[in-house]
DNA sequence: CAAATATATCGACTTTTCCCGATATATGGA
DNA sequence: TCCATATATCGGGAAAAGTCGATATATTTG
């Protein structure tokens, strides 16, 4: 999914047809994609954010999320200081 | 275990008595300091090793790890880049 | 070769994680 | 307000990971 959030253009085509990509991905287009529940997908997402890797943006019905970018240069630098 | 194995002087100083750490340290140090059995920290350190980021040396009746500093910087890297 | 020491492997049990269906909550429209 | 749609939360069963004791293997020493 964090990968699949990185070009949401290639990965999400269906969402074009409600929304654009400005505030990231819905939950119902990740979860078609992941073949996964939508408790599951959901429950997923949620604690990606809680982790810090992606951010959640409420828009009517929808939740968006989107990368943070941030995170995972962190992670990165993390790995290459502290282990 | 693996941040132990950043300084062995340091985190291992009973091993000393016995060997240098040009290897790496020996289970039974780990194992001590990791307050877990023998066997847990025997098949973990199997499995750290199967993962790249350790590899293991036997001398004598003693089995030796030490770091692969080259695996860190590659999951760094991966990181960065495909994630 | 027998005993002692160090490590590895095996089987079982416990804990945690994964994933689901059911249900609750939130929003938008008739 | 009532219903449809989208998402979130809850409880439980299945799968995986963690940990142990017992035992096997390897090495050194007497």
């Amino acid at each position: 999914m964090l990968e699949w959030l990185k070009e949401p253009e290639i990965n999400f085509p269906g969402q074009l047809e409600h929304a654009g990509f400005e505030h990231g991905v819905c939950v119902g287009q990740i979860q078609a994609k992941a073949g996964l529940t939508q408790s599951t997908v959901s429950e997923y997402l949620s604690i990606l954010q809680r982790a810090g890797f992606i951010e959640a943006k409420r828009v009517g019905q929808w939740t968006y999320y989107k990368r943070n970018e941030g995170a995972f240069e962190a992670l990165s630098k993390l790995i290459q200081s502290n282990l």
